[in-house]
DNA sequence: GTCTATAAATGGATAGAC
DNA sequence: GTCTATCCATTTATAGAC
């Protein structure tokens, strides 16, 4: 699941914690080693002890936050396809915004402009709408099977669900527009049933 | 249009240019006013001349790169409403990205993790899909008005729209997977189509 | 309005003791 | 494995000449 054998020892998880806190903190600009230090309540060199640069730590960090995000969908997978994909879309998408999802979606977004341009973001950015495509696939694909859902593309579908639901991710971070959220989620859902069989 | 009287001097908008170069070439958290003071080709402090601050700067050339944005899209508001809607996703995701247009939305990119915590940048990033819906809310109106769509709820349809438009031009940014575009936006001109007349 | 020079702080990173 | 101390480059920002 975690890409290779890359167990975390404690120091380095408590590196990553530190990490985190001090970007949802500061964000990426002030980011510096001397404030993960300070989280991590250790020293600077303490850090360079596990890793090589400031580049390497980021893109382990990038990492462990997106093997975090993608523990938080692998639970779905059910056998009620209609069922299966509010599962995922409410998960994505919830109502209330726990502190703790917000923190990892937000991190996310702090991270996505290194993907613009350096290739070992891209990949890890790409591997996430891999995972979460090939997830909303599958229950669409077994939605037509079980005659569930009409004899819709379920690439097509699948691309269709997840671009909303990173479109709706991603405005609900970075505008005040709270009623457009739901307005989405709600197009989203008669969406998705108006590909049921009547 | 452009929220207030700010007509830039010939230096304010050579030193907005310098900072897109800048930002583009190097990313947020390397741009610094060196470095911008490199593009523009003055000293250093003549960018205090005209800015307080970086963040001063930051918020201006926000202003400045957002008002460009939208200057992309006011062009349409015909009285074809399908056409009118598949102008408007055309414009946003073109099959081909102009290095010009993929300049541009990556700056957007890249400041918008600033909209996570700054409201300042909010409210900007908001003005934009505020402007977005109503566009698309008022082509789709005028389409039920004209009977040409069914009568669905115009801002749902809005809101799902622009949803998927941003999800897309997201993905499409940092991410490697060119396909999933294109599978995009032929589903959401399908979905457009689904809500036309028979 | 643009320049040079500089202040004061902080950045990433390393050396070496323990 | 963690610390202190330090190097050097670079940062934001200002002062003052032209």
């Amino acid at each position: 699941m975690t890409t290779d054998g890359d167990a975390l020892g404690a120091t380095e998880k408590e590196i990553m914690h530190a990490t985190h806190r001090a970007l949802v903190n500061s964000g990426y600009a002030e980011l510096s080693i001397s404030l993960i230090a300070d989280e991590l309540d250790k020293a600077k060199s303490t850090i360079y002890h596990y890793y090589d640069s400031k580049d390497d730590l980021l893109i382990r960090f990038l990492r462990f936050t997106v093997d975090r995000f993608e523990a938080t969908i692998n639970t779905t997978i059910g056998d009620h396809p209609k069922e299966d994909l509010h599962h995922i879309i409410t998960t994505l998408l919830p109502c209330q915004l726990t502190e703790e999802k917000r923190q990892l979606h937000s991190v996310l977004v702090t991270l996505s402009p290194q993907a613009l341009d350096q290739e070992v973001f891209r990949e890890q950015f790409t591997e996430i709408d891999i995972r979460l495509t090939a997830i909303i696939e599958k229950t669409v694909r077994r939605g037509i099977e079980a005659d569930v859902f009409r004899d819709v593309d379920p690439t097509h579908m699948a691309e269709h669900i997840l671009a909303m639901i990173k479109g709706t991710m991603y405005s609900r971070l970075t505008t005040n527009r709270e009623a457009a959220t739901g307005a989405a989620k709600a197009s989203l859902f008669s969406y998705i049933d108006s590909h049921l069989i009547s």
